[in-house]
DNA sequence: ACCTAAGCGAGACGGTACGTCAGGTCTTTCG
DNA sequence: CGAAAGACCTGACGTACCGTCTCGCTTAGGT
């Protein structure tokens, strides 16, 4: 018996017996979870609706996803993912303010409510919580270690550098401040946050002698 | 008619007629709350389950907090609060470094599960975000601008130190790793943390010549 | 923790904690399984449908009722066997005859499905299959048997009439022709029917000569 | 087009185009929904599992029969009826006796369940219940006629003897015994039953004169 | 000592969504 | 063209919690 789920379809040349998948419906039901997501949250959010607005049975959404935490990963991945690419403007200042700057309009727009949705979800689901390392978090940092490289390369940054670390002190404030909505999330936030750290990270910082150990 | 919830005890010395209130309910409730979230996150928890655990109706349940993230919020913050305090070591560094590893202490053990709980609560329910703000980062933050205010005027830190952004910027990375999971809570962590933000805060940080604008 | 089911209600004055019964409801949702188990049949009949109909939830009819069988069980019996009793007129004929009439005129109304649905579901289901004997078949012929006493002391039957024999000799036509509706039940079926069991049964019933052994 | 459905199957040698129609697969298919209703009943019985098990689509099996019932009608008369013929003794009551206990045979082995089944559906499904009168009980009742017949040529019954009423007398005990299942089907349950209406039924049955009107 | 007024456990209730299953239909590819 | 495979929509299934609602019992202060 074949195991639907987890299932980036088979392409379209698949020479399968039976009706072939509808990739309409499998995107309809992706358009109504984000739509949804957004007008209700997560907890508003029913499988049910789903699959009411998609004009899907909830047999189907359930064939294919088999609970509401995966079907948000993959409608969100497939959608914001290809968006978030890093610059290579020759500054690794700039290459990060800019990326993190595109980070900052999704956050702010309607993904943004997506992504803290996931990220919840994902204490309460440890498949989620894999997910979004795997899928979200590990491409993202493959892709800005590039651009890490490129400094190094142009003594921007020493070799040394802890990476992780690097990303970490980046990112944190943003997704904290999507979190709990304390503060705002601004093009200005992300400037400073680049400067702190990358100032506290850059070569010879020379610490300030009156900052007492 | 008088209403309930919201509901700090009312003083045992009341003179209100009628039965008076329960503590020793109200006390499991809040308990079984935390245990339950504890053991199968937020969405695992049930106010049916909290009502049965701590031997009490529904109705009681509902009677003093009107949704499971009033509750939660409630038991939470009233237990784990008092155990962060700021010390005065008369090092801003020290006072952080200090504090911090008590977060994280806290953060590693079981409460770790229910903050990262009620955050991702606070996702589906603007309540418990409300609450999450005013009765958890707000008297925490201003416990901690006390000390930043004695580091002011040590001359440890600029007066103009934008004091969110400074708390953002040292405790996001401990959340973001508390939600995430992709890397470890550790002592080291924190005191790289509070290296590199303060290093790039401190007055004159004599920025590196060679990292390009 | 109780279990409900099987459930002639607990007495008014029971002096139960929490909300009582409400009679009410479960009455309702009698009428409305008998209901439309006349329009639709058993296979037409969902518990979805008695639920909405009786102005009830679905979770308070399986409260009470395990299953569709069960249910119509417990309306049917409850409502139909009160208006089968004997009669007693002096003459095992009639008495039989004016019964058996009442049994047809059952038969050839809405209830006369809903029993023939119930001797259906039997042969899905054991339970149903036991209560069907337990509640219907055996209350009824033990009824009977003070019939066929009396007819005995009189000396209409004979004293070693086997009982069970006679009751399944008398309504077995009843119940074919309920269930293939081949032929029309009639009154007049009815008392040919007895005739031929109670010519065949009574004592020195004379066999004819001419029929070869 | 050719019309499937309602299908005594076309001949082998039928000049149609395309891929002949798989007599083995049509087989298959009516074993399989014998099997399974055995097994499991009529309600256990769906149309998915018999289409798995005989190896076959859903499809095809709705392409030769449109409903469960008539696939069962089809597959059980084909197999059972052409075991349950009368003899000829040259006596009325052998005759009936021999042919009722094959029938009591049937009814105590698995086709006992089917034909149970079969009934059971016919409550729930008109076309099922046309065609146990049609293809199951006329046919039966044609060829006992011959029997009656052969049996008033003798003189053994009166010319003017209620063919259908008699044969109600007779089998409707076996078929109340089948479905209620109160009582077991005994060969002896044969003999008393058709001594006691044969006896009834028979010229001049000297009706007993303490039996009162 | 009795009343009045809550607090409280129990648990029935009308709902809503769950995730599953079977019914039929439709659309492919293969033989 | 028939038959397999199997995707699809519709709709009922039985369950779990929701939040509300009686109940009857308990526990006080006020009379």
């Amino acid at each position: 018996m074949p195991v639907p789920i987890a299932h980036p379809s088979p392409g379209p040349d698949s020479k399968m017996p039976g009706r072939p998948r509808c990739e309409q419906t499998c995107e309809a039901i992706r358009a109504a979870a984000m739509d949804i997501l957004t007008e209700k949250g997560f907890l508003g959010l029913t499988m049910e609706e789903v699959a009411t607005r998609a004009g899907a049975s909830k047999a189907t959404v359930y064939r294919w996803w088999s609970s509401k935490g995966e079907l948000l990963v993959d409608a969100f991945f497939t959608r914001v993912a290809p968006q978030l690419g890093f610059p290579d403007t020759g500054s690794v200042r700039r290459d990060f303010v800019d990326q993190m700057k595109l980070v900052v309009a999704q956050m702010k727009g309607p993904n943004g409510k997506v992504l803290a949705a996931l990220i919840a979800g994902a204490q309460m689901d440890e498949g989620l919580a894999e997910a979004v390392r795997k899928r979200w978090l590990a491409p993202r940092r493959a892709e800005g270690k590039k651009t890490i490289a490129r400094a190094i390369a142009r003594g921007e940054l020493p070799a040394h550098a802890d990476v992780e670390f690097l990303f970490d002190m980046l990112y944190s404030p943003l997704y904290f401040r999507l979190l709990v909505r304390h503060q705002p999330l601004t093009d200005e936030f992300v400037e400073r946050i680049v400067d702190t750290v990358l100032g506290g990270l850059a070569p010879m910082p020379a610490r300030s002698p009156r900052l007492k150990q």
